[in-house]
DNA sequence: ACCTGAACACCGTTCAAGT
DNA sequence: ACCTGAACACCGTTCAAGT
């Protein structure tokens, strides 16, 4: 009943919407470099030039991928206290941009932000603002822990490993390398922790997120 | 004496060198995107193909900018204590992602690093140990510092003013759209702090820098 | 040894046209 | 109204050649 499927070629016709969620996905799947307008187009098997009637260029089709990964984020509850909501908040976000690694540098660099951008900014700061935050600590509370999450997912990025399984394997190699070439603290950590145990990301996450959230608890009727 | 020019035209030799710091130059100046191999040989008068007879390809270029950028970050000092040192270290580090833009999302997330990099990483690491830190509690201490330092400067980067004088200007007209979309919030935070005072990057980076740094201070010996 | 132009397989986007 | 192919001005890079 909805969308009849006319013949074998499903002949859906385009949205934005439909644009938007194709592109996000091809990037997520293949890579940031690998989303061009043609490639996104054959996906959608449309030419190239239709995807034009939804949207302007390039740059407004990424300032609207970017407010479909701010909308997965998960709002802070309402119903907890503010450091349980913000606990959460960060934890949800860091997931999201792992889900989208290629959004990472592109989140707070957009100049259009949407409305989702806006309406969970607008929810961290309500946050705040009602556990009795004054504005001047709410924007102090709202820079750190934005920092330190984004911070964070930027450096997650990078690192040559998934699990910690991987990350103890890939230290040994390392720790050789550091020795070699005379970092001796590099290799001392690496040796001491990473290639012990293996490197956990949440947790380790998590260890700066409740320091940062201490810190600002501590400070928040202080100013 | 030194370098002798025959005719009008430099005759500078290509190196590789001459030709990062050429390309560093490019995109500080011209954004990252106008960095393109052609355009960088013509700014070193050499035809494109010139180029990689030094570097292998564009990536590898990126590599050897990113490692000139790390170089810039000095090194924390060892005469003075822990927290001193750290807090010079980031700070330097703000200074030079501000100052080459365009780096800020691939200083961590290339796979090649390069001398500079090693070194400054060993050099933390080696304050934090020297400091007292147990090996895990200098692992957490670095992720968070950063995990802050390379956020901050990303949201830093994005924003849409320069100087406090700036934000106060913006501000207002941010105000009157978050009040009609029903963002109250924000509109809130904005009225009442950036509009009002303007946002000044430097102290709100020292606020949280130092909020961490107190925090790791407390955590060193319980780890 | 050091440099280079022509050429290839790509980009994003304009424009004039198809149904 | 909705879609599109040809064309333009770009990319990074290969290759075969110049001095």
């Amino acid at each position: 009943m909805a969308r009849p499927e006319r013949a074998t070629k499903a002949r859906v016709p385009l949205s934005k919407e439909r644009i938007l969620r194709a592109a996000v996905a091809l990037a997520d799947r293949d890579g940031f470099e690998s989303l061009t307008m043609r490639k996104l187009a054959q996906e959608l098997g449309a030419g190239a030039m239709s995807l034009y009637h939804y949207v302007p260029n390039k740059d407004e089709l990424l300032d609207g991928m970017i407010d479909i990964v701010f909308s997965e984020i998960d709002l802070p509850p309402t119903d907890v206290d503010w450091r349980t909501a913000m606990r959460q908040r960060a934890i949800s976000t860091r997931e999201v941009l792992n889900r989208h690694r290629w959004a990472n540098g592109l989140m707070e660099s957009r100049t259009q932000p949407g409305p989702a951008s806006f309406r969970l900014h607008d929810s961290v700061l309500g946050c705040l603002r009602e556990a009795g935050f004054s504005i001047q600590m709410t924007v102090h509370a709202y820079s750190v822990q934005d920092s330190y999450i984004y911070g964070f997912a930027l450096q997650e990025k990078s690192l040559p490993f998934e699990t910690p399984e991987e990350s103890a394997k890939v230290a040994e190699v390392m720790v050789r390398q550091f020795l070699a070439n005379d970092y001796p603290y590099l290799a001392e950590v690496v040796a001491g922790h990473v290639a012990k145990v293996g490197y956990d990301f949440r947790s380790e996450f998590e260890y700066g997120l409740d320091l940062i959230l201490d810190a600002l608890e501590k400070r928040r009727d202080t100013g």
